[in-house]
This record gives C-alpha cells, structure tokens and sequence, in this order.
DNA sequence: TCTGGGGTCCTAGGACCC
DNA sequence: TCTGGGGTCCTAGGACCC
C-alpha cells in the first residue's frame, strides 16, 4: 500500500505562510524573468489561469480580479520542501521524495486506520509548517496518484466526488463498486503518465474514463501503445508494477538553462551566460559525487517570435571525465564559439552535462586516458584486443607516437588553454598498426 | 515588449559484429 | 533468380513527469 502527500499549490502555499493576507485572493507565482505562470492558487485557477499562462496575456487580472503575481523564491520552496517532507516520513517506513512538493511513502506493515494516520499527518504538516497537504492512499503508486488528484479535486471543487474524499482519499478502505466509481468519473488525462498526447488518442478510442482504461487488457494496450501505458493499466488493475524509489540514483544528466530577460545578440554576454550556467551544472556535478564527460551547449531564438529562427546545440567530449569548473566552462564555451552566429536574437542558452559516471571510476580511468575521450579508447583497446586474439599478442602494440597537433573539429584550442590541462595529453600512447 | 527549468524512460533504426 | 540471422550498442526523437 502506498500514500501520495503532495503540498497544495505548493509555492503559493509557501509564500502565503509568510504573507497570511494572501489567503483567499488570487495568487500566482512566476517562472524566472517573471515569463509565466508556474504556481496558482485556486483562486487563481478559477480565474481561468493556465500553468505556464504567460504573464503578459494575465496582467489585465491584476486590476480586473485582484490578481497577486509573486516572483520565485525557490531557495524558500526548497528549505520549506524539506520541512513537510521529514513531517510526510512520519506515515510509514519508507519515503521517496518525488518531486519539491511530492512524496510517496510506503505503508507495508502500518497498521490501524489508514486514513486517520494521514488525516493526522496532514495536520501536523499545517501546523507545523503551514503547508495545506492532500493525501491519497492507494494498493499501487498510480493509484495512490490518483486518489491524491479525487482528494484535492474533492476539496477544491465540491461536488465533484463525495465528500469524504477531500483531503485524503483513502482507496483501500472503499468497496469495489465506490473505487469504480471514482475511477469512472474521472477523466482519463488525470491519470499519472498519461499525457495530452496519449490522452487525446484514448479518448478519441472511445477510452474516456479512468475506468475504461483500467479495464483495457493490458496486452493489447501493450501492442497499441507501449509497455510503459501498459504498466499504467496493470497499476490502476491493482498490480503494482512500480516499487518505491527511496534511494534514488544520481542524475545521468545535470541541466542549467535560462531564457533571458531581454534577447542577447553579442557574444561577450552569451559566453558569461554560458559559462555562469556551466559553473553552476559542475557545481551540481560535485554535489552527486560525480564526473562528466561531455558538455552540451545549445542557444535559439524564442520560437514565439517572428524573428529569423536559430537553434543549434553541440556536444563537447570532455578531454577526460571531470567535475572541474574551469574544464566544464571551457568545454562549454568551445561548443559555444563553433556554434554561435552573430545576426540572431537568442532568447535561451543553457549547458548540459551528459556522460556522467561516479568520481571513483574515473580516478582509476585517469592515468591511461588518451586523447579521444573514454568511449574512443575502450573502443580501440577492444579492436587492438581482437586483432591480438587472432593474429597473435603484440601484432599491435601501444607505441609512443606522438598525437598530431591539429586542433578537433569542434575548435579545442581554446579548451587546451585553459588553466588546469597541461601538454601532456599530446604526449600519450597512441596505438600504431 | 512579454511565453520555465528541470528531469526520466522507451523506441526505432542504423552501424557493427560474428 | 538467388543475396543469413541474431545480437549489441548508439543515437535521435518522442512522450511523459513536476
């Protein structure tokens, strides 16, 4: 059995903590550059406000209804994040922390009234923290989801379902035919994995509820769709094909991307973007105990512009693996150099870290690594080793050549500059046939 | 004038291998 | 006219999540 605690219009909620005159008005939080709408009240969702609304199409609301826009404050959403998540722990053995605002834990062995135990969780949440939580219990984690959507639809929209249900809507205490029920008066699109595409194919299948998806045969969505909306209708079955993640593996990519407030043409200020967004992905990169071993840099133009479009991206193999700032921001601005184009309006830069594999790894990797990057050298040892195989060991051997000078194609000369690499890669083995 | 910033997983197709 | 078959790895793109 498994509970979903998710915090209501959690950044609103964060900021009405320490603003109380905000309750009960329409309030809003804004992306960076205050672009859009990432955060709504339910005030502000009965206004009509989408997420991701863009704010200039949503300023008229500001005198029409009385429409608060706050600015992100996520390092507060981040600090309140962790109190109600140590509160939310108290429901059951194990947590995974899904999201800022989300948790799952599981509740194997937990005994007694379910709901009463999420009831009081959720109101020490509130008093403690202040956060208004909902909570759903469920057999699987796409139902726990679900019954966590029937719980917050319950208490924002009465009528909606029963009563009871709002707040936390406990699945495992319900008969067969009152799950049916809720599972049958809601849209199939609130189901967790189940996005606007899939969503509008079901429906246009004659699958318009929840129920009629859970009661799709799950081979058959196998062959129409994939395996993942297969598990999806195994989950909302009752079998639980996804377990609790409460170690969760450290990220195989690390992103940081911004648009700009304004749109940038220049170089000199996109390349102290790029290498800002490249110190704080290595940054990250160190926080996870990890190594990187190339570099994504892309720029473009805002597509919601009439503007010539411009929209190119490249990856940098790193010189070797390596969480080292310097490193990462000149692979980042290597990238850049070959792929900027004066003439564009950009709107949006950022650099991705890929390749990622733990620190220890690397250090043992490091000694012998050539100058093509990790994959590039496994590769030739395993060829020099089939050629050995066949045709006897030291038909190839690992020589002393010297690497030729000529610079890589993605312009590395600026990298090999950089403080903190040093000539040597030009003196490393290299096979000779 | 003004439209977020992170992530994950799956699949199909091509290259390559034996 | 006939032109293997099975496997792996890699990549790009799509779909989803919050």
């Amino acid at each position: 059995m498994f509970a979903l605690v998710d915090g209501n219009n959690f950044y609103v909620s964060c900021e009405r903590v320490f603003r109380p005159t905000l309750q009960g008005v329409p309030v809003i939080v804004l992306s960076n550059n205050d672009g859009c709408a990432i955060a709504r009240s339910n005030e502000a969702k009965a206004l009509g406000v989408k997420m991701g609304h863009p704010w200039h199409q949503l300023r008229h609301l500001e005198e029409e209804a009385g429409l608060v826009a706050l600015s992100a404050n996520f390092a507060l959403y981040g600090d309140m994040s962790d109190r109600m998540m140590s509160l939310a722990a108290g429901l059951g053995p194990s947590q995974e922390v899904y999201s800022i605002d989300e948790s799952f834990i599981d509740l194997t062995g937990v005994r007694g009234d379910l709901k009463a135990r999420a009831l009081a969780v959720r109101e020490r949440i509130l008093r403690w923290v202040g956060i208004p939580c909902c909570v759903g219990i469920g057999p699987t984690k796409t139902l726990a989801k679900l019954a966590n959507h029937v719980a917050k639809q319950a208490e924002r929209k009465p009528g909606s379902y029963p009563p009871e249900h709002a707040r936390v809507c406990d699945l495992s205490c319900l008969s067969r035919g009152a799950v049916d029920a809720l599972l049958g008066s809601t849209e199939v699109g609130a189901v967790w994995g189940v996005g606007r595409r899939i969503g509008a194919q079901l429906v246009a299948g004659g699958v318009c509820t929840v129920l009629d998806l859970a009661r799709l045969d799950p081979a058959t969505v196998k062959r129409g769709w994939s395996v993942v909306l297969e598990r999806t209708v195994r989950e909302l079955q009752g079998q639980s094909c996804i377990g609790l993640d409460d170690a969760p593996a450290p990220k195989q990519q690390i992103a940081c991307t911004r648009s700009f407030g304004r749109t940038v043409e220049a170089y000199t200020p996109l390349a102290e973007a790029v290498s800002e967004f490249a110190s704080r992905a290595a940054k990250k990169l160190r926080e996870q105990g990890s190594h990187a071993a190339q570099v994504l840099v892309f720029i473009r133009t805002s597509p919601f512009r009439q503007d010539p479009q411009y929209s190119r991206s490249m990856i940098v193999p790193m010189r070797r693996p390596s969480d080292d700032t310097p490193a990462i921001v000149a692979a980042a601005l290597a990238g850049l150099k070959s792929i900027y184009q004066p003439g564009y309006r950009l709107a949006k830069a950022g650099v991705i870290l890929l390749d990622i594999q733990p620190a220890s790894r690397v250090q043992c990797e490091f000694d012998f690594e050539a100058t093509s990057g990790q994959r590039d050298r496994s590769r030739l040892m395993q060829a020099m080793d089939s050629v050995n195989t066949r045709w006897g060991q030291g038909t190839i051997r690992v020589g002393s050549g010297r690497v030729g000078d000529a610079p890589r194609d993605w312009g590395m000369k600026q990298e090999r500059k950089t403080p903190g690499y040093t000539t040597e890669w030009d003196d490393m083995p290299v096979a000779k046939a």
